[in-house]
DNA sequence: ATATGTGAACCAGTTCACAGCG
DNA sequence: CGCTGTGAACTGGTTCACATAT
């Protein structure tokens, strides 16, 4: 198969989420057409995109909702539970357990860990927070791949080392800041403020306009 | 000026926070090449990057971090302070406004809005919680443009839409799901799922090599 | 000697356009 | 007839390579 270009990777979790939302509004059929309205991406580069892993379409009729659901969770490999480690469970760690949003996709915080020995112990919802050097241990036994960093930016690389070494494959980084991770392993930033900073320099442009 | 490509404007707030790095670290003067080691790109990418705003580099040295500094704080706009209005003062809105990456970056929530009567007048931080009717007014009395969304998923787009009009030019959506801005007006959306599911495909692959 | 700035060459990813199937 | 799937054409963004400045 050839390597998957990393956009194409990007948008599929865009596709899967208007399906799910599709499916809810009981649409049993969609064209790439229609698909693209909604997304604002061109039919064809859904249909491209899609070509990387099958053929999911019928012609002259579109796509089947609930069957490209299904392939879609299966592309993604959601298809199962994903077991998280959350390192970090200061006021963003604790708003990230919190956070609703990852249960019903099938991502679940499982350990927590902190190195603040006034926390280790302490129960957060239904976890108990653990001491980060018992964290190569859990991750081990309880075959996590998915780490989640809610330090403060300083000790972020450091944790992230410590979950490589601990043999997480994926990271979810809160820390802002740039990291570093060895060839084989993913991260992702969660960063606002990286955000809001490219946002403004359109904004810059626009708002004198405004100020009239 | 020639459009700027995206990607470009992207990766200005990397240069950025990595140059503030290195100014801490009472570092001087840098190389495209070393600057490009730290980030993982290129030299030359760099350099094209720094190019379409101007020739801020000098000849068989590199770049003076403070101008540089200085000149990609001008060019993001980010010589000034950012107001903004957040939707949505749950549990997510809550951990926004207690977030303290914000303020030292320049960008500060000035009012915050809310649909339920319960919350209305409620002090949060140093806020008072204002019924998300009077938002128009005050998005315009305080000259605001960036608003921040964080209510429920099905609301987000009616938000949206309402912030726009009220002459909102940018939008930091917290709630995922597909929304719509008009043309002019600039989104992004922080979706941590999305960013696992995105990772999960990778993980796919791997995972059966690291269970062995 | 060293590292920038940039036109030119290159390449990946997007879009086109149409053959083929339902 | 409508819409997919896809090779081919295109686009624009990245990388190269070198003239230029210090």
């Amino acid at each position: 198969m050839e390597p998957v270009p990393r956009g194409v990777v990007s948008r599929l979790p865009l596709y899967y989420r208007a399906l799910a939302l599709l499916d809810q509004e009981k649409v049993p059929l969609i064209s790439s057409q229609d698909l693209g309205a909604r997304l604002q991406l061109t039919p064809a580069q859904i249909r491209k995109d899609l070509s990387y892993f099958g053929r999911f379409g019928k012609q002259g009729r579109g796509y089947n909702v609930k069957r490209l659901l299904l392939e879609l969770r299966r592309i993604l490999g959601l298809d199962r539970e994903w077991g998280m480690a959350l390192v970090g469970v200061g006021r963003l760690g604790r708003a990230i357990l919190s956070y609703g949003g990852f249960n019903p996709q099938g991502f679940k915080v499982i350990a927590a860990f902190d190195t603040d020995p006034s926390q280790i112990g302490k129960k957060v919802g239904n976890l108990t927070v653990q001491d980060f050097s018992e964290m190569p241990a859990a991750v081990k036994s309880k075959r996590l791949f998915i780490g989640i960093v809610a330090v403060p930016p300083p000790q972020a690389q450091g944790v992230i080392n410590q979950l490589v070494s601990a043999g997480v494959k994926a990271i979810l980084n809160y820390a802002p800041g740039q990291s570093q991770v060895p060839e084989g392993v993913h991260l992702r930033e969660i960063d606002p403020v990286m955000a809001l900073q490219s946002l403004t320099f359109y904004l810059k442009n626009t708002q004198e306009k405004a100020a009239r």
